[in-house]
DNA sequence: TGGAATGATGTTTTT
DNA sequence: CATCATTCCA
């Protein structure tokens, strides 16, 4: 049981508690992970079956991790059995199973949100609305958080508060339009992600005996990241954890933020009341970061008013001063930052993948991607347009799903003419008004023309058939040859490889590159092994259940040394040893959409907090007085979260002279800009910071040779072993008493000979 | 019916 | 500035 003694007094007390309910609240870098990983393996250490443990996670990548760490204590035979994973995929799991009950199809479709937009602009065309006032993203977005607070179609008409304000944003056809949505999505056996936990909420309520089947499988529950749930997840899980009330949850306050989809920082906040016995630990000793990072995000977060009260501290060194630079453009942040990472690189020898670029918005990475790449730094952007999202991947896939579920008819209208098979517009119009009138689907339409009287040519029904009939010789392979097998099958004979293939263009060669990149996904799964079950195929309909909630995130090719860029959302969870925090402006981080309110403005704030305490031991913040936002060139202003840190821990490197009418974004400016006018002249709270360390003068690297004493600016005081290499690039091996041994490049080391 | 050219339109964050 | 969507032409 030695795994207990990696575990302060905190950490292996909330792992000793094996029954009850509980709430861990963890600070940013106190071993969240590790505390859960460890209760986990205690349970079964202690007798539990790992059969009845269910453990909801926020990522798939994050179950799968925490999985082999525990196979790791208890051996990987009891660790697969545990029910791990997210809430989306672990419910959509269950819901299979009892999809009858709801009577929807075991293999229903999910929709992701570019399916459900499309289908809500299919509706409201329809309707005859007008698609200016009914913008599918915002019809979505009402759609969905009235599932998350689940209120159903027929509650929303009824709600007299929620109609009114229908009303009185001018949509008072909402209500109908969500009806609608919920209609055909059923009739498609298809579900959207929040249905996922809304139709489990409706399982769990409307048949108690299957309540009562789970309540008593899943004796115990733990929830991760329990900040970020919303009310349906709350209700699933408080109602999972009524007869047992073996009830796990853990997260952090102040790293809440998801409320923009719905999640509710009051469940947190609430489960004193609905646990009045429960027990509270709280881990507060950061091992992540420096004494600086740590303090300084600790004067951030005492700015939001919400929160539980908590003193995160750390013993860890007091660490680098957080420094703020400036950059007069975006181009520049990208030079800039892309400069420090290349230095640190060759000067420190730090590897690539220690490094991490974190935006508030997806659209920033472009000018990073680029200094990147003219550097030769290797690097990987995480989120953006999915892989799963591309257009090439989405087509590919729309043929599984409609092979699985004829009935699917986003995946239906995607491919019914891609390639082009000749089945045009005005066919599948027609299509679609008979199907409409005859409330079925196109593809029932399509296999009667005469009973649902569509009225398309006889020539135009044979095109429509040869569809069917391909089709359906996909459909008979489904369950019985290996996914990759019917997916090269289909790639090849429905004729999306020839098509991408002959697109010789450089896009054309990448989403051919793409599709092969999906067909080796499922060779790899085709050819994995199911220890239980020796000799099981593992089909194309397998394939499906996963595919629709994989996400970037879940693909392995992290191993890789890549600097990594991503969204300060998709970082959570995530450590670097030195990470930029970027676009720091006023308007962009904070969001101007979150201005309005104080309790978004406190979202963003968590978020910066978030950002900051991914860094273990260098935090940069950076920001640009102007950047191009939807193609003109605007000025920007620095946020306010820089104002926020107490000054103690930051450094503002470069002060600037003040702005001038007159802009000159040529980067030959920065040369200019040693002068003195000070940074954030006309922000009287923040006066610029003297460096804390004088520079080191550098000697001139030719005169270093072994044996010689010299002096590093961050590692201090070290030996040269050896030096080697030409005179242009010449190599130091040298020891640090304090570091080890370090390989520089006498180019960028700044190395003074004592 | 299909493809190319032109216009409009929009940027938060994600399972 | 990009992508998308609609329109227009062959």
């Amino acid at each position: 049981m030695n795994y207990l003694d990696e575990l302060n007094d905190a950490q292996r007390a909330a792992v000793e508690n094996i029954s009850g309910p509980m709430m861990v609240i963890a600070g940013a870098g106190s071993g969240k992970t590790r505390v859960l990983t460890y209760r986990v393996a205690h349970l079964i250490n202690n007798g539990v079956d790992p059969f009845g443990i269910l453990a909801l996670t926020f990522t798939n990548k994050a179950a799968r991790e925490m999985k082999s760490r525990i196979g790791t204590i208890v051996g990987d035979g009891e660790a697969r059995n545990i029910w791990m994973g997210t809430f989306h995929s672990i419910f959509a799991r269950i819901l299979r199973i009892e999809a009858d009950h709801l009577n929807y199809p075991r293999n229903f479709t999910i929709y992701d949100t570019q399916d459900s937009k499309s289908l809500i602009k299919d509706i409201v065309k329809e309707m005859g609305l007008d698609p200016k006032i009914y913008k599918p993203g915002v019809v979505f977005g009402r759609i969905s958080s009235a599932k998350n607070n689940l209120i159903s179609p027929e509650a929303y008409q009824q709600n007299v508060d929620i109609v009114s304000e229908d009303h009185q944003t001018g949509k008072p056809k909402m209500a109908e339009i969500y009806l609608q949505y919920a209609l055909r999505c059923f009739k498609a056996g298809a579900m959207d992600f929040d249905d996922l936990l809304f139709k489990t909420n409706v399982l769990l309520r409307s048949f108690p005996d299957i309540l009562y089947k789970y309540q008593h499988k899943f004796k115990y529950i733990l929830v991760d990241e329990y900040q970020d749930t919303n009310f349906s997840q709350y209700l699933i899980v408080k109602q999972l954890a009524a007869a047992h009330q073996n009830l796990c949850v853990v997260g952090d306050d102040a790293q809440s933020i998801y409320a923009f989809r719905g999640a509710n920082i009051q469940n947190i906040l609430n489960f004193q009341s609905d646990y009045p016995d429960f027990k509270q630990f709280k881990l507060e000793q950061n091992y992540r970061s420096t004494q600086t990072i740590v303090n300084a995000a600790n004067s951030i977060i005492a700015k939001n008013k919400d929160q539980i009260q908590k003193e995160v501290w750390t013993s860890n060194d007091a660490g680098a001063k957080i420094n703020v630079h400036q950059s007069f453009t975006d181009n520049e942040e990208g030079k800039y930052v892309a400069g420090e990472i290349f230095e640190l690189v060759h000067r420190e020898s730090k590897k690539y993948s220690e490094f991490a670029i974190l935006y508030r918005t997806n659209a920033q990475s472009r000018p990073f991607e680029e200094s990147l790449r003219k550097n030769n730094l290797p690097y990987r952007i995480y989120g953006g347009l999915s892989f799963y999202q591309r257009k090439e991947i989405k087509d590919l896939l729309a043929y599984f799903r409609l092979a699985a579920n004829h009935n699917d008819e986003e995946a239906f209208k995607r491919v019914v003419n891609y390639p082009a098979r000749g089945i045009g517009k005005t066919t599948i119009e027609k299509l679609t008004i008979a199907a409409r009138n005859a409330e079925v689907s196109l593809w029932d339409v399509l296999k009667n023309p005469h009973t649902y009287k569509s009225g398309i040519a006889n020539a135009t029904q044979g095109k429509l058939n040869d569809f069917a009939t391909m089709i359906e010789s996909y459909a008979a392979e489904l369950n019985s040859i290996p996914a990759y097998d019917l997916g090269h099958l289909i790639a090849t004979s429905s004729g999306i490889l020839k098509e991408l293939y002959d697109d010789k263009s450089p896009e054309g060669v990448a989403r051919y590159e793409n599709i092969q990149e999906l067909l080796n996904g499922m060779k790899n799964f085709s050819d994995q092994e199911d220890n239980t079950n020796p000799g099981r195929v593992f089909t194309l309909s397998d394939f499906l259940i996963d595919v629709a909630l994989l996400t970037d995130a879940d693909n392995d090719d992290d191993d890789d040394n890549k600097v990594s860029l991503m969204t300060i959302h998709a970082a959570k969870g995530l450590e670097f040893p030195v990470v930029f925090v970027v676009g720091l402006e006023e308007n962009l981080f904070p969001s101007q959409l979150s201005l309005h309110s104080r309790s978004e403005l406190e979202e963003e704030r968590r978020l910066f907090y978030v950002a900051l305490t991914r860094a273990e031991q260098i935090a940069t913040l950076s920001y640009a007085t102007s950047r191009y936002r939807w193609g003109t060139l605007t000025h920007a202003e620095p946020s306010r979260f820089i104002d926020e840190i107490d000054e103690k821990y930051i450094n503002i490197e470069n002060a600037t002279r003040p702005k001038t009418p007159s802009l000159d974004f040529s980067s030959e400016r920065q040369r200019f800009q040693s002068n003195t006018a000070p940074l954030f002249a006309q922000k009287a709270s923040v006066k610029p910071v003297a460096k804390s360390t004088a520079p080191i003068e550098a000697s001139d690297q030719g005169d270093i040779e072994a044996g010689q004493e010299v002096m590093h600016e961050r590692f201090g005081k070290g030996k040269v072993l050896s030096v080697e290499g030409d005179p242009a690039n010449k190599k130091a091996t040298v020891f640090f008493p304090k570091v080890g041994q370090k390989q520089l490049l006498l180019r960028f080391a700044k190395l003074q000979i004592l």
